[in-house]
DNA sequence: CAGGGCTGTTGCAAACCGTTACGCGACGTT
DNA sequence: AACGTCGCGTAACGGTTTGCAACAGCCCTG
């Protein structure tokens, strides 16, 4: 018992499931009337932020490609995301006074500066930032959430199927081609955000390359059959 | 380089990587002056909601304890949670229409249901409420970000004792005792949870108490030695 | 009180993945 | 152009985790 399937659920709840709804952008025009919202770039391979440093902002991804981790206490290290152009970042440390994670760019990036306390003030007067804002935050925790399932349940091999297919299906949304794409990162942090090896990263690939499913040339990535991909990735991302 | 523990940064930083931050209970009575907040009462066993089910109401757990798991489409489940006293539930939906994770009570608890539009009209109205949703919001994300970090790096033995840590920990807050508790999960709960098979928490659990660490009889556990449990977990769980 | 189901425990064999090691090619520097 | 470095691919080995199976204990029910 207890097996249900989310076919099961009434067509009304699978539409609400959709995680990617259809929220209005930050209008950045909007918001610099209530506070300065400034432009910051950065090159391949510095930071945007680091743990540690004094929060003060939300940033924007406006282009580029950045890498989040995190760090324990111990050293232990794990890319926790990958961000790109209308992704929120930051987000995780509100109501801290400091960041909790590190923030790299994996290709020269340019990003929004919200300053924090006041794009906090700006939404008590902005209902729709407000909702913006809470939808991030929760968005958020559902991308994480949707993480710990692939990387809880799932073996190696499908991992990687179902990590191509979400960077594939966050391209599409962006207006890129979803079949055939530039990794931004090495293997070793693919493999770090999978909780795997690189040299496991590289067999799945390899084994992935050799069934006929994608195509694989350092990192150029060809999706060559979608379907099977996400059925060989128990159906976890989305994509057209 | 780059290996840059926690114990390398500035006494501030220190303080704000803190996780439970002093922060002002949410109070049910000024909340009832803007909107009509009721109290739910869930027995062993019932859903206070399930995915699919219309988002309506955030929930603040008054007593008892609950455990939410998220379901993909495929049919693998996860247990993402445990909830407990001052725990709010139901923030990983806002900004959608219907739940995405089942939670279910495990012993008789009693829940404050907190209708959704109005908590968020509310927030706008005071600060201190916005405040405190958005951290909740995050703390959330810090919580699960942890854990990716700690299923994605530990071994098997290392996760169970970082897990009865957080467990005490949270008991702590709570002022209950930490070094002598009842699990209110199975140990098929606690391995979904850890991304383990219910046998290997079994194994686990009984090699923790060979070395004298823990002492476990059914779901009874004693804390026996929390400093070396807490050296073996990688120092992860913080714990008085 | 007996029976049946659920939960937890333990042993053994097998699979998977991590570890280690090494080779190859691209790139940037001297 | 030679060199070193870095990222990536491949292979063999070993260890941890898992899966299977059998069993014990508790609880609920009849």
């Amino acid at each position: 018992m207890q097996t249900s399937l989310a076919s099961h659920l009434p067509e009304s709840a699978r539409a609400a499931l959709m995680p990617f709804e259809a929220l209005p952008e930050l209008d950045i025009q909007q918001l610099q009337h209530h506070m300065p919202v400034t432009q910051r770039k950065v090159k391949a391979g510095q930071y945007l932020y680091r743990a540690g440093q004094p929060f003060h902002a939300l940033y924007l991804v406006h282009a580029g490609f950045l890498k989040t981790s995190e760090l324990s206490e111990d050293g232990r290290e794990q890319v926790t995301g990958f961000r790109m152009r209308g992704d929120l970042m930051g987000v995780e440390t509100i109501g801290l006074k400091a960041h909790t994670c590190d923030a790299v760019a994996l290709e020269d990036s340019v990003i929004w500066e919200l300053p924090y306390p006041p794009v906090l003030d700006a939404s008590l007067h902005i209902p729709e930032l407000q909702l913006r804002l809470s939808s991030a935050l929760a968005e958020e925790i559902r991308r994480d959430r949707s993480w710990m399932l692939t990387i809880g349940t799932l073996p190696a091999e499908q991992r990687v199927a179902a990590f191509l297919l979400d960077i594939a299906s966050r391209l599409a949304r962006l207006g890129f081609s979803a079949r055939h794409f530039i990794l931004r990162m090495g293997r070793a942090d693919i493999a770090s955000f999978l909780a795997l090896k690189h040299e496991t990263v590289t067999r799945a690939l390899s084994h992935l390359e050799d069934i006929g499913y994608i195509s694989v040339q350092r990192r150029e990535v060809k999706l060559l059959d979608i379907p099977m991909l996400r059925s060989h990735a128990g159906m976890r991302a989305m994509l057209a």
